[in-house]
DNA sequence: GATTAAGTGAACAGATCTGTCTATGTCAAA
DNA sequence: TTTGACATAGACAGATCTGTTCACTTAATC
């Protein structure tokens, strides 16, 4: 439909992660992506506005994952929530594993009322909803942020110290503490 | 012994992490300190360097605290290991948290072989370190790594979704993996 | 063939960044 | 009082950044 406006979107999304929001320049993301730089301001007011439709892009990506692992579980009648660190293994060992483009974005604009920052926190409410969603059980508020927990920090892991296993481990917590919680 | 030098690595640390790294210019910097340029670049070689100096003083910060919480259990007999959840409390509720910034750090210099994202990483294996260490018990190893997601995750909850008791959580969750390892 | 929409390339403005340098000021010790 | 170490203010260079503008080209459609 706009393959300019799609390949700015996939070119940035490229080198944001492996340089980061401020140290990609927009002359940089034109040179790799052939575009000119009247068309990428043309579909985009500004490279704010990129970087939100990078993330938009990037929200809607991981949700689809996960419900999906999440819907399939449930139709195999296996754990939905266990799914969940499935899903991040296969993202974990995709090739293009950078961390998480949100808590990333988070840390370069800081301030809470920045829309770069909102839209992140925003995502990881949306995250922790289907979290709450997936688990079968009581205590659920309390559950779904030890499983928030055990989710960033395999991605934190996993990226900053490139242990690829990271999500295999925190699905193992995942089970003993759903397992604990099962039985009382 | 250098007061203006100190100043410095006191202002860029808030500044940094109240901006991030790009975000934060050297004229900022020295608006808010009240040092002059050339003073600046007297005990600095460059931005970087002062990055990384306000880097291996939180690094110190950091491994301190949590080194303290640590001996004390050991001298009162209560879980190392637990104590270290219980410095991240103590951490999560003081004034000046604003996430992890070795992990910022490595999200802005997002190249392994950058000197700002090695620092980080190396941070993070010494974290790793104290850990093995506090653990008195066999599957040291694999416990490390899940201790380790714990912490980090707890970390990331704080800060993107401003849980200020996920230290608390994140123990809960530890406590009850160590438990169970011990009792098999 | 003419019209229209979309894209290119390049110059440009204006701001900001890091880092250098000079001229000046201050203060303590010799 | 002189000297020297240390600090400041600020101009400056050179690069880079975002965003605007304009003249030209290409391609598809009527």
């Amino acid at each position: 439909m706009q393959p300019r406006r799609q390949h700015l979107i996939d070119t940035a999304y490229r080198l944001f992660n492996e340089h980061g929001y401020h140290a990609t320049g927009i002359d940089w993301i034109l040179a790799e992506s052939g575009v000119s730089k009247a068309t990428l301001y043309k579909y985009f007011r500004s490279k704010e506005a990129l970087i939100l439709a990078v993330l938009q892009q990037r929200h809607r990506q991981v949700m689809d994952l996960i419900r999906r692992f999440v819907n399939d579980a449930q139709d195999n009648n296996t754990n939905p929530t266990l799914a969940i660190f499935d899903a991040l293994d296969t993202w974990f060992k995709s090739d293009g594993f950078f961390g998480c483009n949100f808590i990333n974005a988070s840390a370069e604009y800081a301030q809470c009322d920045d829309p770069i920052h909102q839209f992140a926190a925003d995502h990881k409410a949306a995250i922790r909803q289907l979290v709450s969603e997936s688990l079968i059980t009581k205590h659920r508020q309390q559950l779904t942020l030890e499983i928030a927990i055990l989710i960033d920090g395999a991605i934190a892991l996993a990226h900053t110290s490139g242990e690829r296993d990271a999500a295999l481990i925190a699905r193992r917590v995942a089970a003993r503490i759903l397992d604990q919680e099962s039985i009382e």
